[in-house]
DNA sequence: GTCTTGACTTGGACATAGTCCAATATAGGA
DNA sequence: TCCTATATTGGACTATGTCCAAGTCAAGAC
């Protein structure tokens, strides 16, 4: 993630202690927490982190496309710093487990012209549903 | 509409003034509120109806399959009575407005074994986002 | 038509997710 | 080391949704 704290730097990013923690937090693959999540996991390795701050980086990071923004239910948002490979998510409706899917086709392709209703059409978001193996077997 | 509160009284439900607002509320076709406007439609015909019903309600009418609830972006859930014909959603990044779209292709076929990661995979929502005439217009 | 009763409605308190702001602190250049 | 534009902070505020005890009423029984 060191990529990321240089391409932030060439932005003219101030490397702050907060926000080296949060990209700290968003390291790694099939990784999709919220606001919250991410703020509990910064915390212990600087407690004195705000939520604010919190939600500005995350913010910040969607605008320069860093990071992806994700709803499924009315739940929290999750952010996925899954962002330079196009893909779409399989999410548990017990836990809320949530993972990266690549897909056969191009759902976009799936959308013909006559139901297009004369949108400018830009993006796709494919969700699956389904439970976990964990939530499967304790159910 | 007088199908569904034929099958509401069918079922054992108390057609009370609230309920028969509601459902003219969410008669008509691409049709997705949330609460708050259903709640304000409904006032008008019924002006001490409150949020508590309207919310009790359609949490009712999406247990009995009546109505699905919709969730796009992290705003309000929506709610679209258009719940016997399986359909997906293209929604206006400017203004919000919903559009139901039929696919030309099975998204739950674009999933294949090897992304299911052992889940019991049971449902698929496909959002395409863009802009609407108006919108594409206006800017 | 009246009575009865369990289901329904209501206002308001509460919960969760997120935004906004004025005061304070600090990264990084001079 | 100093300066200052930028970032952080706690807390107030908004939006959306849930919950509850008290009051109301739909509809079946008579
Ligand atoms: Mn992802
Ligand atoms: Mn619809
Ligand atoms: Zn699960
Ligand atoms: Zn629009």
């Amino acid at each position: 993630m060191s990529d990321l704290l240089q391409r932030l730097r060439d932005r003219g990013w101030r490397l702050t202690a907060q926000r080296r923690v949060i990209a700290e937090v968003l390291d790694g693959e099939h990784v999709h927490y919220t606001a919250d999540e991410v703020h509990a996991k910064a915390a212990r390795r600087l407690p004195e982190i705000s939520r604010a701050s919190v939600y500005n980086t995350l913010g910040e990071l969607v605008a320069l496309g860093e990071i992806v923004e994700v709803t499924t239910d009315g739940r929290a948002k999750r952010y996925d710093p899954n962002a330079h490979h196009p893909h779409q998510h399989l999410v548990c409706a017990g836990c809320g487990m949530m993972r990266d899917v690549q897909l056969t086709q191009d759902p976009m392709a799936a959308l013909p012209e006559g139901e297009r209703f004369g949108f400018a059409v830009s993006e796709v978001a494919v969700t699956y549903y389904g439970r976990c193996p964990d939530c499967v077997a304790g159910a």
